[in-house]
DNA sequence: ACCTGAACACCGTTCAAGT
DNA sequence: ACCTGAACACCGTTCAAGT
């Protein structure tokens, strides 16, 4: 059976993360198990280990391949707003798309993932006209926002994936949830729910950024 | 022998709570587990499984309660901007000594953890005098700096407290890596390396959330 | 109702042995 | 150098059996 005949190319560190990826993509971080890669390399754990430390190193690197991926694209030389924006919601959708990346990033700060993100925002920010004593505060704050609420989107995607549930329906359910709370102990989170449905998540991503631009641009 | 005497008084649901509260204050999240569970219990699998679904319905209600704690000490008649930075300064340093709560939070938005955050910062942010309709973008967008920033900080901690290194030590390094990147290629990263080592942070949080407060004005 | 603890079906990782 | 796969030391969870 071909399933069971070893491979007979060499396994390298770049194959082994692109299967790892494979595996995360389609069921989350739960998915990448060593048998798991193993039978889908149809290789066995040694050949593995002989490429990669162990399981925090493959998440690691398969972490740092995708992140590079999207900060490869970013362009400097537009208005740093537009470019800031476009960073920003680069990588959401990529978080959204990858999102056992969103709980990886703030598990190892010295990653090369995290640095590329910090120096595209950190100069954009500094094209932006953010005085220099105030530039890392300003960066670490914006970084910090980004990730954090594309984290948030993408373990709600998550939950979905998780439990069939579609979107609409998902959100109707937390909607009445939300209404039925008293509005005299809950007043902003009762009012909140009619918003719920029909809110985008890009949108609102978009409009936090914005906001903190906003606030930014008061430095200047 | 005390420790294998099974216990006369009973079990509840607050009661493993707590005790999976101190296993994960000692070790993080992978220190929970059931068996340390029972042996600090002094009780059997069943017992707990009786109080209590599984692992990750201890896990939620154990955030629950350590974010209950913060919230119900918020002060509601003072300016809404001071209260917003106690708000939110109460988060972060409740995340700083419970670092697992920050990875927890994210996980499960409908429960009552993340509720009394958005009710707390949506009813502050709307007595600081955001424009109704842009209310729930500010609020989600002050949530999500702060659960970032915190979440991010509190995962620094536990790196350092898992690598026996100390603080002063461990800024030292990663400055060092830093500065001896390239300058033309990681102009900001280079330059952000001195700051790094003398850098506080709970201020460089307070300093994001003024960011935030002040594009926050502008929408007024 | 409340609890016990052996048993089950998984994990990540190691390592003697092969090519 | 590169790879195999049995074995080890763990997990969370179940469930027949006890009080």
């Amino acid at each position: 059976m071909a399933k069971t005949t070893r491979r007979t190319d060499g396994l390298s560190k770049e194959l082994i993360v692109k299967a790892a990826t494979d595996l995360l993509d389609g069921g989350g971080e739960a998915a990448l198990t060593l048998r798991a890669l193993t039978t889908h390399l149809s290789t066995g754990y040694g050949a593995i280990y002989h490429h990669v430390a162990n399981r925090g190193d493959l998440l690691a690197a398969a972490t740092d391949d995708v992140i590079a991926r999207v900060m490869t694209g970013v362009v400097i030389d537009a208005d740093p707003r537009d470019a800031l924006r476009a960073v920003a919601l680069g990588l959401f959708d990529t978080i959204d798309a990858h999102p056992w990346v969103g709980a990886q990033l703030s598990r190892e700060p010295w990653r090369p993932a995290l640095l590329e993100i910090y120096e595209s925002v950190g100069r954009l920010l500094d094209a932006f006209g953010v005085p220099e004593q105030a530039l890392v505060d300003a960066a670490g704050a914006l970084v910090h926002y980004i990730l954090g609420a594309a984290g948030q989107n993408a373990a709600n995607s998550q939950i979905l994936a998780d439990s069939e549930t579609d979107r609409s329906d998902f959100l109707s359910a937390v909607a009445a949830r939300w209404s039925r709370l008293d509005p005299d102990q809950y007043p902003f989170v009762h009012k909140a729910a009619t918003q719920l449905r029909e809110h985008d998540d890009r949108e609102q991503f978009l409009a936090g950024v914005d906001i903190f631009l906003a606030g930014v641009a008061t430095l200047r």
